[in-house]
DNA sequence: TTCATAAAATACGTTTTCGTATTTTATTTA
DNA sequence: TAAATAAAATACGAAAACGTATTTTATGAA
């Protein structure tokens, strides 16, 4: 699946990713070693289980990122796009991937396999701290879920889905409104509950002026209003 | 509140501590610097926002380490006790706080300054790691609690608190049954609900014959039934 | 464009969870 | 030990969330 290899010193991506603050060393040892991949939507990139084997930088689309456990039903923890690195571990403790992650669009992406990141990560104390961070930012991000899923009504965390959608499906091309590659299921994945009520939440935003959308078509959001719903408990006025 | 110094060597404790692995030299500097102090029941040893100032090992005692948001009611993420750290982090961007702990029962421990702490792990490979995968045990525990909250039933959250609080408050004595130092509000903060559901769920337990317990004092445990409730969608037999 | 299929919307009865109010039981203090 | 206070148990109506069934709309293939 190689196609055209590139340049991380020239990437256009390389800004929005943590390979930003990295020197020329690293980043050419990087271009030297990646191979350029994509993915088709609705293939797994790695599943819960699998052995960590690289480090992928996405370039283009996006990804769920879901916990699954025994059951049938998964939570989506995030969604991954333009910029975010996957498979990254700290050390022999992560030796097996604990969530698994799905393109919901096509995907493009770099792969670095994981015994020639390592020597190039322990080599950059740049890398390795850019690394460190995104555990740290990952731990701060699911303990925000938690209390989330904890302590919110269904409304309340739809809301929020929808402007965690609006974040990260609207900065694709700059007209007003956007396009979700997330279907209700997805949705209801990523809130912890059924299609039925997602469809049913959002039935109601749209009575109530907050939103249009018909489907995965959203053309407006009240963006201060569905705040107020995820973020407030008393809405003030 | 400086109580008698000790020595980490000696330390009943270590063995069940990130320090078990530590060379001499490495506890002898932590020896020198740590402070041995108390904390009464009810009493905060720091509160989420609040700069990370040190590192705590807890001696004895427990506390409750919850998140709290904006909102009044908290989320127990965890029951910190015997052998456990608190207040550890990697870099500047853990400067501060983002939990709170609570006593639950009058608490001994010792405290080293994060200044003196920090040139202390920075000489020991050994203790870096640890603090690393503290953070990913953390990270592990968080993901696990999240897909609870998202995806079982009160009752079935019920079972596995009652399964985690057997099995931290069990370990002092040797006696059958055990006493928890957690009222059923601290039982509810801990899955997400009401007091009153984990009043009525208990009870619907001991009607069942799965438990026998008076308030705070729990006499017997049907571990395996408990066990299916809290982890086995369809109880097989 | 039309048909087939999948996704979404919708309605509605059932179940779960919540929250208030009250009683009972523990625990603490005088 | 008794009284005062806090915690737990209990009951029950209200609200929220679920799940099934059906209709409508969107999407993709022929």
């Amino acid at each position: 699946m190689a196609i055209t290899q590139h340049d991380c010193i020239t990437c256009k991506v390389r800004a929005c990713s943590i390979l930003n603050e990295c020197d020329k060393d690293t980043l050419k040892a990087i271009s030297k070693f990646k191979l350029t991949k994509s993915l088709a939507n609705g293939k797994r990139l790695f599943t819960e289980g699998d052995p960590v084997d690289g480090v992928y930088f996405i370039k283009k689309g996006f990804l769920k990122v879901e916990l699954n456990g025994k059951e049938d039903r998964p939570l989506i923890l995030k969604i991954a796009g333009k910029g975010n690195v996957l498979g990254y571990r700290i050390n022999s403790k992560h030796a097996v991937h604990t969530c698994s992650a799905t393109a919901v669009t096509d995907v493009q992406y770099c792969y670095v396999p994981y015994a020639l990141f390592d020597k190039i990560s322990n080599k950059s104390t740049v890398l390795k701290h850019q690394i460190i961070n995104l555990f740290i930012d990952e731990l701060e991000m699911i303990k925000k879920k938690a209390l989330t899923l904890a302590h919110k009504t269904v409304r309340e965390k739809v809301a929020e889905a929808i402007l965690l959608l609006a974040e990260t499906f609207s900065c694709e091309n700059e007209e007003p409104g956007f396009q979700i590659s997330f279907c209700r299921q997805d949705i209801a994945d990523l809130v912890g509950t059924t299609k039925e009520q997602v469809s049913k939440i959002i039935k109601d935003f749209e009575k109530e002026g907050l939103i249009k959308c018909t489907a995965k078509k959203f053309s407006y959001l009240d963006l201060v209003s569905l705040n107020k719903i995820a973020f407030f408990k008393h809405p003030s006025i």
